[in-house]
DNA sequence: CTGAAAGCGCTTACAG
DNA sequence: CTGAAAGCGCTTACAG
């Protein structure tokens, strides 16, 4: 204790906390500092949790911190939580086998707030009724659990990409869809097929896939591989997908673009590690993470956030170009 | 609290700490039990730690968490330490600009110990003299520095991509080296120069690269255009620079593996997401993170835990072949 | 301007 | 077998 080098224990405590102005001597105030400096006094938190009630954690519920876009989320929101004296406490959903953990232990108990994903649903249920303060990601705005949604323009990211493809002269689209139940994805497959069906003679068919490259690239090859006229266009839900459409293409003997042009979603580092380099809708992803922490501190300032959404911008790239003349 | 629903505040830490056998009857440990449930009580984690003087919380200090690499030591970092009532929170490196962050604001004060990669020197020197428990991962064996090292066979798996590309026939490698100065990445170099030079004829050319795709591409295009005998084979310090190296030969209009030989250290998503798949040396990172908090573990019971080395495998693909006939 | 005291919710000897 | 009490290190009224 640095009690020991000066004075009393609440004066530490109002010099360290910068709530001193006015109430201790700056000669007092400084010999604290001088103090705490030299026997490198940290305060500790927990008594501090434990005086507050509060524990200034917040968890950050993710599908699969393996995948670039979550780990983005991550850094964007706890950049924004340490500018605030805020940790973030990662759950990702047990993916794959193991044993479901559970989520409080050791976390809930010292949680002030919950940050979450719509994908990462089935964790979250574990934590609902937590009466957590909990701002979700990327969801449905009118879920009634959330007390507040941070999003992304998913619907006019859609929009763009068909009216990219559209523009290029693209007619037969197909639609790569995540095979994943979630509102981000819904909203892609609707706007993308009404931008679509605006346009006379345009048509989309939908082809539903797992989240991996592997996964995309067979079910581009059902698509293309189908009877009747093929798709010129494939507008994948993410770039892993979209990564696996260009690999299918090319094993059908297809170039990209010049005979199927291809686009997706994200704008991970692999859309321009791949070649052609995709052309993707590109997602803010910490810009989604710093925005529900926001959202997160000022609910727990009891006030309440305004739901935000985000915008998203298509970026042309080498993969799409138009359609073979045939 | 749950007393008011039975006994003694003491009594419910016995039977919720599992610590009542012989020293409170079944009945009572039952009626705590049925309380605890029936009012969803949960201990406060912050009075538990304030107590015990423990937080059973692990600092992760990383480069940068946008990588899969280390999203995935993350992943298994956390596994291990779930399994043991610890959590672990992430000190990612400030990357690019930004204001430098505080490591321990607000983690220091209640961690218990720190588990670190080479690649965060800068991080992890903020950190040292935190006098905390430290476990290092692939890195220097004879830092004096941690108390524990878990290290990868990345020699071995140098040696592995050496012997498959002598094998196969090539005799002019280059090394696509990480412009990082760190102790993986000089092992890389030193094994790879030993094992091509152990065959007459062999000669390798270190370039080095900055770790992004384009840095990748750049560095392999002033190799593969530089005068004299073209090399046959690139080795890259990571499947990242692997990838920019094929864009590169494809733009020189070099056909890989025909015309060229490539391969990556590993093994990321993006290994099989390009086109051809990437040959590569596949490191186990989520092994690396589980055998970290493992060894962090160890070193919080008092004992001395083992430095370990994982082993490493080459995992052939389809981007190395003979070197063109000529 | 400064200090003594209470209390946050636990766990762990110590009595009984 | 069970309870009363101390104390972990803070912060915040409250005195002085």
């Amino acid at each position: 204790m640095a009690r020991a080098a000066g004075v009393s224990q609440a004066t530490v405590s109002l010099v360290l906390g910068e709530k001193w102005s006015g109430r201790v001597s700056e000669r007092t105030a400084e010999a604290v500092r001088a103090a705490a400096r030299e026997l490198g006094y940290r305060p500790n938190l927990a008594a501090r949790s434990l005086r507050l009630g509060r524990t200034r954690t917040a968890l950050l519920v993710v599908p699969a911190l393996t995948t670039e876009f979550f780990a983005r989320v991550y850094t964007g929101a706890e950049r924004v939580a340490a500018g605030h004296g805020f940790g973030v406490v990662l759950y990702p959903s047990p993916e794959g086998v193991g044993p479901a953990r559970d989520p409080f232990d050791p976390a809930r108990a010292s949680l002030d707030g919950v940050i979450a994903s719509s994908m990462a649903a089935d964790a979250l249920a574990a934590v609902r009724g937590g009466g957590l303060p909990l701002v979700m990601l990327d969801s449905d705005p009118d879920d009634a659990a959330a007390a507040a949604t941070v999003n992304l323009d998913i619907a006019d990211g859609a929009r763009q990409a068909a009216a990219h493809l559209l523009a290029l002269g693209h007619r037969r689209v197909a639609h790569l869809a995540a095979a994943v139940d979630s509102w981000t994805f819904r909203v892609r497959a609707r706007a993308l097929a009404e931008a679509v069906g605006e346009v006379p003679g345009a048509t989309v068919c939908a082809e539903p896939a797992g989240l991996s490259v592997e996964e995309g690239r067979q079910a581009a090859e059902r698509v293309l591989g189908r009877p009747g006229p093929r798709p010129t266009a494939l507008v994948c839900d993410d770039d892993i997908l979209a990564a696996g459409a260009c690999k299918a293409a090319r094993r059908l003997g297809l170039r990209v673009p010049d005979d199927i042009s291809v686009t997706g979603f994200d704008d991970l580092a692999l859309a321009t590690a791949v070649d052609p380099e995709l052309t993707t809708v590109r997602l803010p992803a910490e810009a989604v993470g710093a925005a529900g922490m926001r959202a997160l501190l000022t609910l727990l300032d009891g006030e309440t956030p305004q739901d935000t959404t985000l915008p998203v911008e298509l970026i042309p790239r080498a993969s799409t170009a138009p359609p073979p003349a045939n």
